[in-house]
DNA sequence: GCTCCGCCTTTATCA
DNA sequence: AAGGCGGAGC
């Protein structure tokens, strides 16, 4: 029998698994090429996979931590592996125990902030929060920020939220804290002292409210462990290999994290650890200390696209320099893409200069051509993309297989009208969140006031949400009261009685006081639970929310309302509690903290639903690590692609080209590149020049079924509007069309004339038909199509669609609510 | 304190 | 185009 230590048991050890097998073994490298099988193979401090788009890199991390494990090098619970998203950290929890046949449980996966959260909740007190801390999103940041300008009157001197936003954010991920920006600062430049003073009270103001905005997770863990190396040992000694996914897009403080936690534990210290209990047995080497964890790290400095969130392109590039004796693997061949599409990719990437020259290619074939497509007006280039999806949809590609990518959320609105009437079934990826709305906000404002009593920003929330009669002067008077007795002003709301305001305005208050308080008692666990660390005995979180909805009056405050929007107010606030429901019954026993965590934390990417059949639709940055049959790329345009605001940023260009990249290298059989002539944009409709990256596409890859040149001379009222420059561009040989061969190139087209419904046909305004019912049998109109007969009705309310035989334009479906149709 | 109206700005990308 | 904000009127 084999003794091995484990650290998650509380005895330390037990009995080792019985040894592999070989088949077993050589199992986890079957089928890989001979670079994957270094990377999974390799054993030593530090390894760099530098891998390329579609090269396979989670088989490789997967089947890493698989060996890992199988092995014996290490115990589930000795790994961390770190990944981009939620989504991505469950696929790997589930592929790794798939190649185990055994639970992986015990192991750390999961994405940089939620692993900090983990660490921050258990050693709040050290850095005196309590466990039950907030985690601010951006817009919980600006409303803060919003107070605080005005309160200091900063924005005459041009600070607004978002800028005092992104600088305060730029710094936390530099590792900067008021004081050392205030060491470094000119205090002779007023603004430099007006920005100290937001930047602090800032930071005094979540401090007060036991907050935390999503840069501080992760430098506030880095600070714990720089104040406590006691409490970092534990980390150090615990994980004893790291992995990290998206390496180039880890900012300084993510970089620093991993290098704290990757630091050996020295002998002095695994003594005190050991007295304390500590089992560090069979971790020490020759010296008596914990030798520093071993460090994977994954990435591909072509992919990087996070650099405004402070990303550190130099992680990656000087990894070797960092981590001396580093073994680096270079994975290059790629599984995924046609090589059309990967040569598009090289050829655009290839401009980008300052990179280490890698080419993707594959065994498998050159494929399709790109299929180019110029609309006139966005809706013109959206409904290109619709009757292509049909096309696809027909050839027998599942709408889930294909994918919709733009560069800003905005660009969506155009494209959601057209397969709203195209009938299209799709899934805004991200965008305006759910949990972004207003009437959502404001029920997890009471979650969160319940869950965290000092969180003052929650509290103002819902002091007069449902309306209780508590104006801005009430809010003011019970703050000021709050400051002058140094109570919270949670506490202060109990105490309203004291305050001299009307009986009304005090009832409502001390109302709301007594609510949170019932359910905040509801949430206590009871004695045995505490005892045992558990959540026993403390109510559900669905029935929390439900407590505080009907108590508080909020749900029946929408219910009631002759606002007709609060019905759907009232239904997403019902949807909410089949969440929490959901939650309840996925997690049993998880507290509402976890809760409130889980939501703070969800990624866009996370919400993607591999069994829904829906076309997605989502950002260029959404996309990454995903893929997809069929990839559309809409808005290549100059001024969203590269987007306006890159232009005055250093390293923008290559930035959106490394976008775009990323972007081509999602689709794996059919890419399509869209644009509009012209774009609506502030509410008035711009010309809008082709991409300058749609140059850099060799000729021959692309199949342009209207190119920018055709769609010029047809489109009638504006010949050379290709040479017509606008702002941006102005550095001119990026601009594209200023010359007259860039015109001629893409006047050259293979295909027919364009299919002329596609253009012009769609204008911005949505007709509503109202409750106009139709059943199989029914003759209708339609202002295309000409007469038809409806052969069968499905979807329910205003998804209804008819299915319509057009006596000559064939079969149609169309949704009842807002197709041009009348009944017969 | 609430509500309505008109003006004004605003838009990148994410955890 | 749409949401946020401030002022006017109740």
């Amino acid at each position: 029998m084999t003794l091995i230590l484990d650290p998650d048991d509380p005895a330390g050890w037990r009995e080792a698994p019985s040894a592999p097998s070989a088949t077993a073994s050589s199992r986890l490298t079957d089928g890989l090429n001979p670079e994957q099988r270094e990377a999974v193979e390799y054993r030593g401090q530090a390894l760099l996979i530098v891998a390329g788009a579609g090269s396979g890199k989670t088989r490789v991390l997967t089947h890493r931590i698989a060996s890992l494990i199988e092995s014996r090098e290490a115990w589930p619970s000795q790994i961390l592996a770190i990944t981009f998203t939620n989504k991505a950290a469950a696929e790997m929890r589930e592929r790794v125990e798939v190649l185990l046949g055994d639970s992986a449980s015990g192991m750390w996966i999961s994405t940089f902030h939620s692993a900090c959260v983990r660490i921050l909740r258990r050693e709040a007190e050290a850095i005196g929060l309590t466990s039950t801390f907030t985690i601010y999103d951006s817009a919980d940041q600006r409303t803060i920020l919003k107070r605080i300008i005005k309160e200091l009157d900063a924005d005459t001197l041009g600070f607004t939220p978002a800028s005092a936003q992104a600088k305060i954010s730029k710094l936390k991920n530099e590792l900067a804290d008021v004081e050392s920006y205030a060491r470094n600062a000119n205090t002779s430049d007023p603004q430099e002292v007006m920005f100290l003073e937001i930047f602090r009270q800032y930071t005094r103001r979540l401090r007060e409210a036991s907050a935390l905005d999503f840069d501080d997770l992760i430098a506030e863990t880095v600070y714990l462990f720089r104040a406590f190396p006691k409490v970092a040992s534990l980390y150090q000694r615990r994980f004893r290999h790291i992995l990290v996914d998206e390496y180039q897009d880890t900012n300084h403080a993510q970089y620093a994290l991993i290098r704290e936690l990757t630091q050996p534990v020295p002998a002095d210290r695994v003594v005190e650890m050991e007295q304390h209990g500590v089992n560090v047995a069979a971790l020490t080497d020759a010296s008596g200390g914990i030798p520093g964890a071993s460090l994977t790290v994954v990435g591909d400095s072509d992919q990087s696209i996070y650099a405004f969130r402070g990303a550190d392109i130099r992680n990656i590039v000087e990894f070797e320099r960092d981590f001396p004796g580093a073994k680096v693997v270079l994975l290059e061949q790629n599984y995924r893409s046609t090589q059309n599409i990967l040569s598009a990719a090289n050829a655009v990437i290839s401009n980008n200069f300052d990179r280490k020259e890698k080419k993707l290619w594959t065994a498998d074939g050159d494929g399709d051509q790109i299929t180019g497509y110029t609309g006139y007006t966005a809706h013109d280039e959206a409904q290109f993309v619709a009757d292509e999806i049909e096309v696809l949809h027909r050839a027998g590609v599942a709408y889930r297989d294909i994918a919709v990518f733009y560069r800003t959320n905005a660009q969506t609105r155009a494209l959601e009208e057209i397969f709203v009437r195209s009938a299209l079934p799709y899934r805004v990826v991200g965008g305006t969140k759910f949990y972004e709305r207003a009437e959502i906000k404001d029920a997890m404002a009471y979650l969160i006031a319940v869950a965290n009593p000092l969180d003052e920003l929650a509290l103002r929330r819902i002091l007069n949400t449902p309306k209780r009669g508590i104006g801005p002067a009430t809010e003011t008077a019970l703050a000021s009261f709050a400051e002058q007795n140094a109570l919270s002003f949670r506490q202060a709301m109990r105490s309203a009685d004291g305050l001299g305001l009307g009986p009304k305005v005090t009832g409502a208050i001390t109302n709301l006081a007594t609510v949170l308080d019932e359910a905040a008692a509801m949430l206590v666990p009871s004695a045995a639970g505490i005892a045992a660390g558990t959540n026993e005995g403390a109510s559900k979180v669905s029935d929390a929310l439900v407590f505080l909805l009907e108590r508080s009056g909020l749900i029946d405050a929408l219910r009631n309302s002759r606002d007709p929007q609060d019905e759907t107010r009232a239904e997403n606030v019902e949807e909410l509690v089949a969440q929490t429901r959901d939650f309840d019954r996925e997690n049993p026993g998880a507290s509402l903290v976890d809760f409130l965590t889980q939501v703070s934390l969800v990624a866009a990417a996370d919400e993607l639903d591999d069994a829904s059949g829906t076309v997605s639709l989502m950002t260029l940055h959404t996309a990454k690590g995903l893929e997809y049959h069929a990839v559309f790329l809409t808005g290549l345009e100059e001024g969203l692609l590269p987007h306006q605001m890159s232009a005055s940023e250093p390293g923008g260009p290559a930035e959106e080209r490394r976008l775009f990249y990323v972007g081509i290298t999602r689709a794996r059989k059919r890419l399509y590149l869209s644009l509009a002539m012209s774009r609506a944009q502030f509410g008035e409709v711009a010309v809008a020049m082709p991409s300058r990256y749609l140059q850099e596409i060799p000729e021959g890859l692309i199949d342009w079924r209207q190119s920018p040149g055709m769609a010029t001379s047809r489109g009638g009222t504006q010949p050379r509007a290709l040479n017509a420059r606008r702002g941006y561009g102005q550095g001119g040989g990026g601009a594209w069309g200023t010359r007259d061969r860039d015109l001629e190139r893409f006047s050259v087209t293979k295909s027919a004339a364009p299919k002329a419904e596609w253009a012009n046909r769609v204008t911005g305004t949505v007709r509503d038909n109202g409750d106009l019912t139709l059943a199989a049998g029914d003759r209708i109109r339609h202002v295309d199509f000409g007469e038809g007969r409806v052969t069968q009705v499905t979807g329910e309310g205003t998804k209804r669609i008819a299915h319509v035989a057009f006596d000559t334009a064939g079969q149609k479906k169309l949704l009842i609510k807002i197709a041009p149709i009348e009944k017969l």
